[in-house]
RNA sequence: GGGCCUCUAGCUCAAUGGCAGAGCUGCCGGCUUUUAACCGGUAGGUUCCGGGUUCGAGUCCCGGGGGGCCCA
């Protein structure tokens, strides 16, 4: 066996079981097996019998061998199918002396396997399949992870994901958690009358959030493409023309770091709804977090997979930016607060400031250093100075404001929302203001996109936006990193 | 980007600067009611990589890489 010389034993020995069967004229590898019933089916129709019972069904099952009990004429096997587990039986007196060996023989721990026989209980009162026959259905080269403590690397975790799902209950889960709230979240927009789109991942100019793009290449074209920062300025299109009520969930990229609240490729909701503001964008958002929470956990209680809960009920708590801010100094400011005395304040809490940044951005960056870890309970932070928001439309009653909400969590930022900009002469000049940043060596700065403008120039109607992330949103329902929500998460190679 | 921690057999983990070990897995044998099965035997190593100190380095020092946690 020299080809093999080079690999671990184990992977050695599998190999070579392998060759053996197909010398034996067995394959190792089969197209399927006449399954009569999931593993699922039968413990459901199966329930509750006594010890020792015999029931004269005869099914077919699949799944994988993830334990296994060798004794000298009878053998028990756990198989594993999805979550669900069921035990097998091989005995002398059923199977025959051949079959019973070639169990012991060629069997391994990890191989997929399809087994036929009488549904029964053993004496210990286990459910399971007592054979007449069994095939290997698809032989495991790669021996599982031990079979107590599991795979707990944090790297091979990630690395390996597939192995980690075969053996860790709570990767499985907590993949199942988000898919539900993502059902959830699109029955949810459905119900409501928002049309689910797909918009381009692949645009031409970088726009609709400050960050840094990855560039790629269009070879149709020899030109430059961006994959998108963000698709609220193809969103925002599709209300010009019409399409009042809009939703998009899909993947944003963003070239900056990676850690455990940050992934280069991550998915957002984002939407946008006209004769909308940013207070009904807010009763959405919370209304769809309600929603996923009760797909999820069955009521709005959050189960944190270290146990932990977090009521999400009822309606959510707001404040607004320069109040949350005045309590935590302990001191009254307000949007028309100078910035020289702004400036003393952030002195004093060891903020630093730069010359260039005005008194609403002093603001912005003492609340962030001092008021998130406070807003524990979810809770709509309102009303942003204008000058850190520059794509939103100016508050009604200050000009001085934005008509902007933040949503906390548990002291994270989970959502954003606004009354939209919607004047196309405000829009270009905010344009230009980015461009200007970008020509200044800003590579997060907005580009002008005429086209957009055009847009706004057919009359967009008044409108509500709001995007959430998704993956931060599984960050509050489980409390792990937002590297464990993503299946596969950027890991170097 | 900074600080701290971590990397040893397929997996989970040990090893005062002094022969690199255990459990599970694998292999050989025993067992017809086990279920982390059990009992006996046995194999398995680029100690993340590269330098250095030392009679001697998994261990100490320097550099690099992967990962985790905290901070910016």
């Amino acid at each position: 066996m020299s080809e093999h010389d080079d690999q671990p034993e184990q992977i050695r020995v599998r190999r070579q079981k392998v060759d053996r069967l197909r010398a034996a004229g067995v394959e190792p590898y089969r197209l399927g097996y006449p399954r009569t019933a999931t593993i699922a089916d039968v413990r459901s129709r199966f329930d509750g019998l006594a010890a020792d019972t015999h029931t004269g069904e005869r099914v077919s099952v699949a799944g994988r061998l993830m334990l296994s009990r060798v004794g000298g004429k009878l053998c028990f096997g756990t198989l594993q199918e999805g979550t669900d587990r069921l035990q097998v039986m091989v005995s002398l007196d059923r199977v025959g002396a051949d079959s019973l060996a070639a169990w012991k023989a060629d069997v391994d721990l990890g191989d997929h396997v399809g087994v036929t026989g009488e549904v029964i209980t053993s004496k210990r009162g286990e459910l399971s399949v007592l054979a007449d026959e069994w095939a290997i259905t698809s032989k495991a080269i790669r021996p599982l992870p031990e079979k107590w403590h599991g795979l707990t690397d944090p790297e091979t975790r990630v690395r390996q994901r597939y192995v980690d799902l075969l053996v860790n209950p709570d990767s499985r889960r907590m993949l199942e958690m988000r898919s539900a709230v993502v059902r959830a979240t699109r029955e949810l927009m459905q119900d409501r009358g928002f049309v689910e789109v797909e918009t381009p991942m692949l645009q031409v100019l970088q726009g609709g959030a400050t960050a840094r793009p990855f560039v790629t290449h269009i070879n149709a074209y020899d030109m430059p493409l961006y994959l998108r920062i963000a698709p609220e300025l193809y969103l925002k299109r599709l209300l010009v023309g019409g399409v009042d009520k809009v939703f998009e969930i899909n993947r944003n990229f963003r070239n900056e770091g990676v850690d455990r609240s940050h992934n280069p490729e991550f998915t957002m909701l984002e939407v946008y709804e006209a004769y909308g503001d940013y207070d009904t964008m807010a009763a959405l958002t919370r209304d769809i977090y309600q929603h996923a929470a009760v797909a999820a956990f069955g009521s709005t209680v959050v189960r944190h997979f270290d146990g932990t809960e977090y009521d999400m009920g009822g309606e959510w708590r707001a404040v607004t930016m320069f109040g949350a801010l005045s309590t935590a100094l302990g001191e009254d400011v307000s949007a028309e607060t100078p910035r020289e005395k702004l400036a003393v304040l952030a002195d004093k809490r060891g903020v630093d400031v730069h010359d260039s940044w005005g008194a609403g951005r002093i603001a912005e960056e003492l609340f962030d250093e001092l008021v998130p870890p406070t807003l524990v309970e979810p809770t709509f932070v309102r009303d942003y100075p204008k000058e850190t928001s520059p794509l939103t439309r100016v508050h009604p009653e200050n000009p001085l404001l934005a008509a902007k909400w933040d949503l906390y969590l548990q002291g994270v930022e989970a959502g954003t929302g606004y009354s939209e900009l919607i004047d196309p002469a405000d829009q270009r000049d905010r344009f230009v203001a980015q461009a200007a940043l970008a020509a200044a060596g800003d590579d997060e700065a907005m580009r002008v996109d005429e086209d957009f403008l055009r847009a706004l120039e057919y009359g967009m109607p008044p409108a509500g936006g709001m995007g959430m992330g998704i993956d931060r949103l599984m960050l509050f329902f489980t409390g792990l990193p937002l590297r464990e929500s993503i299946t596969f998460p950027m890991v170097k190679p």
